[in-house]
DNA sequence: TCTGGGGTCCTAGGACCC
DNA sequence: TCTGGGGTCCTAGGACCC
């Protein structure tokens, strides 16, 4: 029997090493690659209903973009509209902002800063390409959104060398090597840690967090570092007096299943503990397809009636359209608004038969419409289809065609008759 | 000077059925 | 007469994530 153990390394079975890996300042870099005179400026990412990137390109038609000088970019103290930054250059950074700050509050930190338009185009690109990068190396990932994913380093060769470290600094290279942009890769023996672990070495950085550093490395880190940890949660735990993850970790369990609830108080307390049993999730399916727009002003269901009507109608096209072209169908069909004052209502009305017929869904989602209080002005409006399945018939790639004149149209004079909510409800 | 757009998952009550 | 549970589906809202 001892000759069970003379073959060595081979039978010892392999630690498992989850990595997570996350692009640092996505969107930012992709467009510094396009304007790489603007490397090391602080620049900031976001907005897009201004659109900067064309401006810019009209008045310098004939130039390469790279020759475009820093000096013909906006300002974010230039800046006026509603919206949130994406991501900001490191070079930003240091004056605060960051991703998810409202623009304004952002231009008081740094006004001088540099904006930019998203250019979702570009980024998907770059997106698609790191991840078949990684693939290609190590193909078993799951898919986190546009610039994370977890990798499973277990079986790869190579994936258990110091620890990973060799096996993520081989991608790392990958990645610049063909694209230019760097990542930060963490890795831990499951996905918890190993988000939190990418996150210690930005950018570029690789860190390897062991199941016995949980206490060193984890736990003096704030409460809010737990991914499924947002805001409310982070302010009930700090009226517990609870700070840091090291303070959850050495409550007792059943007290915080008192406190926050069966499922979430024990997955608090697991995670808190650094235990993470989720299996990496290579193939998954989407449940719902929305689209949603926030409007340049508020708008009111009865005085801007025509102008919402449009954008509804356009709403439901898209939804429709963006159905078709991932081939599904769905049979539950919502509406989502959001008051001028932030509160969100949601509707929805469940169906016999799929579908991602344009009309259907606008005439379905009108029905939700009627269902929601509409006294109040709208900020935001969206529209959603879910309870998908795989559509069965191809459906080939023919455009949409025109919507009939479900709404009033912008050159056909309101009916004054109409002017009440009643009379817009009807409209829907 | 508030706070985008696209998602997932969970909870909880009511309807309805067995 | 009184009064079970369990299961599933639908709907609304909310927390959270990228």
């Amino acid at each position: 029997m001892a000759g069970r153990y003379a073959c060595g390394v081979s039978s010892v079975p392999p630690i498992r090493r989850i990595a997570h890996l996350d692009m640092d300042a996505f969107f930012a870099s992709v467009e510094l690659l396009r304007y790489p005179q603007l490397k090391g400026l602080a620049v900031v990412i976001g907005g897009g209903r201004r659109k900067v990137d064309e401006i810019i390109r009209q008045k310098y038609a004939d130039r390469p973009l790279s020759e475009i000088p820093a000096a013909a970019f906006p300002l974010l103290k230039d800046y006026v509209g509603r919206g949130v930054i994406t991501t900001a250059t490191y070079a930003a950074r240091q004056f605060g902002v960051g991703s998810a700050m409202g623009m304004m509050k952002a231009a008081r930190l740094a006004p001088d800063a540099l904006v930019l338009p998203v250019d979702f185009e570009e980024v998907r690109k770059y997106s698609r390409g790191f991840k078949a990068i990684i693939r290609e190396i190590a193909p078993v990932v799951e898919d986190r959104g546009v610039d994370e994913v977890y990798i499973d380093f277990t079986d790869v060769p190579g994936g258990q060398r110091e620890g990973g470290r060799v096996l993520a600094r081989l991608i790392q290279k990958a990645i610049h090597g063909q694209t230019g942009l760097t990542c930060s890769i963490g890795i831990a023996p499951n996905k918890l840690i190993a988000k939190m672990a990418s996150e210690f070495n930005k950018p570029n950085g690789i860190s390897v967090v062991h199941e016995a550093d949980v206490q060193t490395r984890i736990w003096p880190l704030p409460v809010r570092k737990i991914n499924g940890i947002g805001p409310k949660a982070e302010v009930k735990l700090h009226q517990l007096q609870l700070h840091t993850i090291g303070d959850i970790a050495a409550q007792q369990r059943e007290w915080l299943v008192d406190n926050f609830g069966k499922a979430y108080g024990a997955w608090m307390h697991d995670a808190a503990w650094g235990r993470d049993d989720r299996p990496i999730v290579t193939e998954s399916e989407p449940v719902s397809m929305s689209r949603e727009t926030t409007f340049d002003r508020d708008l009111h269901a009865v005085r801007d009636r025509v102008e919402l009507g449009a954008i509804f109608t356009d709403l439901c096209r898209q939804v429709a359209q963006d159905l078709r072209r991932k081939g599904y169908v769905g049979r539950t069909i919502g509406i989502k608004l959001r008051y001028d004052d932030f509160r969100i209502a949601t509707r929805d009305q469940t169906i016999e038969e799929f579908t991602c017929d344009p009309d259907t869904i606008r005439k379905v989602a009108g029905q939700c419409l009627k269902r929601v209080q509409l006294e109040r002005r709208l900020r935001l409006l969206g529209v959603r289809v879910g309870k998908l399945e795989k559509s069965s018939s191809q459906q080939p790639a023919t455009a949409v065609r025109e919507q009939p004149a479900l709404y009033a149209s912008a050159d056909t004079p309101a009916d004054p008759q109409a002017d009440t909510l009643a009379g817009t409800l009807d409209l829907f």
